[in-house]
DNA sequence: CCGTGAGTTCAACTATTGTCGAACTGTGCC
DNA sequence: GGCACAGTTCGACAATAGTTGAACTCACGG
């Protein structure tokens, strides 16, 4: 499967808080978060602290914040444009994405 | 090792977000922090929503919430009084807790 | 002081997650 | 058209997390 296919993301309200929390409670999916926060970014351009990871493990790293509901993944070209889901997250559990992504580190 | 002994409990500074979002990040343990929400509770007269979950299981429900910093455990009599760090969590990650508690359920 | 009650720990097991190589597929550039 | 690039999927394995019974410990009430 291509990096030009569009997967599949959930539903506003199909979104769980469960998933969210889960998503973000690993270091590396959060710190992919945070890097989202200022504007959408091409997956190729983020990740930038480990560029020795396989593909397969970005993948899947993207694959659970996707499937969460935290991020948006659509084609773009032969790259992936991420961008994080702050219109559904905010209206869905308000103040929670901030709350997160605010947080001490 | 009895109901009555002193657990241990991270310093508040040793709190993560990861291990708070993920202790939350399943819905029974998720519950119990709610229901903590009003006040303190005795372990005994909380998680009224599964009877005929075994002791152990409890036990470890409350050891995930307690390690990772979202509740306090102490002693009582034969039993255990359940409290919310709210202090700890507002003070360390402010707006998350209420954040995740309030939301939408 | 003995029995009951509440909760912890341990050990074994199951189940869910994470990691990574290999094979594959659109896209863009020559 | 051909080729390299970016990511996905699959499968196998490693690692972490959840479940539970049994043994144990302390506190309370007779």
């Amino acid at each position: 499967m291509p990096a030009a296919i569009d997967l599949p993301h959930p539903d506003r309200d199909d979104i769980t808080l469960e998933g969210v929390l889960f998503a973000l409670s690993d270091s590396e999916r959060l710190a992919i978060a945070r890097e989202l926060r200022v504007g959408p970014l091409d997956a190729v351009n983020c990740v930038p602290w480990d560029p020795s990871m396989p593909k397969s493990t970005k993948s899947h790293l993207m694959k659970v914040l996707r499937e969460g509901g935290v991020i948006r993944s659509v084609p773009n070209g032969r790259n992936r444009t991420l961008s994080l889901r702050r219109d559904d997250l905010d209206a869905r559990f308000p103040g929670l994405l901030d709350a997160i992504l605010d947080a001490d580190h």
